[in-house]
DNA sequence: GATGAATGAGGTTTCATTCAT
DNA sequence: TATGAATGAAACCTCATTCAT
């Protein structure tokens, strides 16, 4: 029974991509990427049937780490305030501990190559996060929005938080704080 | 090189990268581009040493088009959020006016391709802005913030709000202002 | 390698590779063509050490399908006509029954992958043909040409006759006549 | 007004492309056939926009260099069995001339990569080829056959012929008369 | 023996840039 | 100056073959 596919390599093929994708862009070469994964150019192809197909994947894998890293320890009946700080924090800690995720979910966000069902499936995905964003749609500040704003809202916020964030590894708790603030205020 | 003979085709070449851009990426081949802009691939070499110069020229030519736009009829004496709304509304309504020109920029606030120097050149000329945006960095609300966080705050908000303003012509205008409303409420 | 354990698993690739290669060229994947006999990538090469010896053995195979076809029922008494109007017909019909075959042979036969011993080899092959071929090429009509000619012409105007009689499923067994017919007014 | 594409490099490319063909197979690398022409890699595709598209132009070109030759100095006016000669002389004298495209006509001819539009086209273009090949058809000895047949059966046997006719230099001009006499015989 | 993952050379094609015209 | 042919280094992907399981 041949060797199995290695799920080893698979992740060192992931990972190889995130670095050189937050370096060079979406426009690595699939060479370079198995190079720092530490196997041949052609196998590359064994794991991803083509260099879209890897994106795609990166873009869910992801995904999925980051709502997986949410959802861990959330805290289930707390308040609304308390579980958007707890989304908040997860989720800009999770983009600060890795520059270089942050980097590739920005590129692939902006990029074609991401299918919309890929997006679309990820989006099913989010778990307990998705309630407390329904609930903050529906409070009175943004009822006169769009369903779907409180989401866009708090990611595009986090963006700004995050850029001072990194530069400043001292204050960072602070800031990160002060940041969900602004966005309490904003919803409150 | 570099020496623009003929302005009209600098325009068309710059109009021509946008627009492909904006469709396939910041790899877009400049054979196509030419193609686009009407000019032969050897010209847009001589309105451009080279693709990347392109790009830093096309970043300044967009900030300085927002910037322009921003700053025609801006409120010089009015209040600190009668001006914050301008600034918001107008650099809303370009990027909505031209969603080939928000993407061209937000993928170039994202490569490399775009110099450090290139940045900080462009980030002198925001004129009027400036000040605006300097007032209300030291408003209460972002005091224990950094210096350029109400900039990346506006920016960052924007995003989400044009996200929703694009698909939504009907309520265009009052997705926009209630888009600012937040934005008051997070700084005020 | 090459010690044959299943001669079903030879059989099924030999098979596979005969419809690959009518469909796609010589230059089909042996993955492909492992695939389409039911046996993993590898399996191939214990059958045959490289890809040329599978399509050398190919040939060989087809060509030793074909002789025994005619050789079973050969009339050996018969007259020169009769025989030779055996050979014809029963040449025709093997190719006719399958055209994967015809195209592999073909193909086979351009190629410089069928060695000259493996082409020398089955030529040796042809039994009761050969002598039947040789009486042809001693006949006042084609006395002057080369040793062999009566062979070449036969297996030449079989091609045209079968042009048609493939498109002609209605009027086979005619068409296969009437092509023996100028084939004998040929060489008669 | 730049450098106009240059003829003698498509023929010095389809030329090497004969050769390379003839010598390889159909799957030849691109760059074998570039390197021969004496141009770089990517020339090559400034003249044909696809390997398949240059295997299609040179399927064109052979058979118009044949046809051309052919019809040169065609006896218009001739008894058919004339004409007949006539293009069966020049037709095998052609390819005897060059192998190499004998050899790549014959691949072409069994490779999809030519398609049927290609093919349709170039049969168009037999010119006075055709008119003889209408009236052999009609003959007696092939009226009961599709019309067609004719040309199929010249081609076939001019193979056969062919097959000698090269190998026996001195008696050239012999072998090929007396394959046409066979023809002639055949379908007289 | 059977399997299929692993390999890396090689295939076709694209592309930024140069330069003859 | 404008043009687009020419260039050759990559880019992505395929494939025959090997070899761990």
């Amino acid at each position: 029974m041949a060797r199995p596919r290695d799920p080893e390599k698979r992740k060192a093929i992931l990972g190889a991509a995130i670095l050189e994708i937050a370096e060079v862009g979406l426009s690595v070469a699939t060479a370079k990427i198995a190079a720092r994964a530490g196997v041949a150019e052609g196998t590359l192809f064994t794991y991803f049937a083509s260099k879209d197909e890897l994106l795609n994947e990166l873009y869910r894998e992801l995904k999925l780490d980051l709502f997986e890293k949410v959802n861990a320890e959330f805290p289930h009946g707390a308040s609304l305030e308390r579980r958007a700080r707890h989304v908040w924090s997860l989720s800009v800690g999770w983009m600060i501990e890795s520059p270089e995720k942050r980097m590739v979910v920005r590129l692939l966000n902006l990029s074609s190559v991401v299918t919309a069902e890929t997006r679309a499936s990820m989006a099913q995905q989010r778990g307990a996060i998705d309630t407390m964003l329904d609930e903050l749609d529906s409070r009175e500040s943004l009822r006169e929005l769009p369903s779907g704003y409180a989401s866009a809202l708090m990611a595009a916020m986090q963006e700004a938080a995050m850029d001072f964030a990194m530069k400043n590894a001292r204050q960072r708790k602070l800031l990160i704080d002060r940041g969900f603030d602004l966005f309490w205020r904003a919803v409150r």
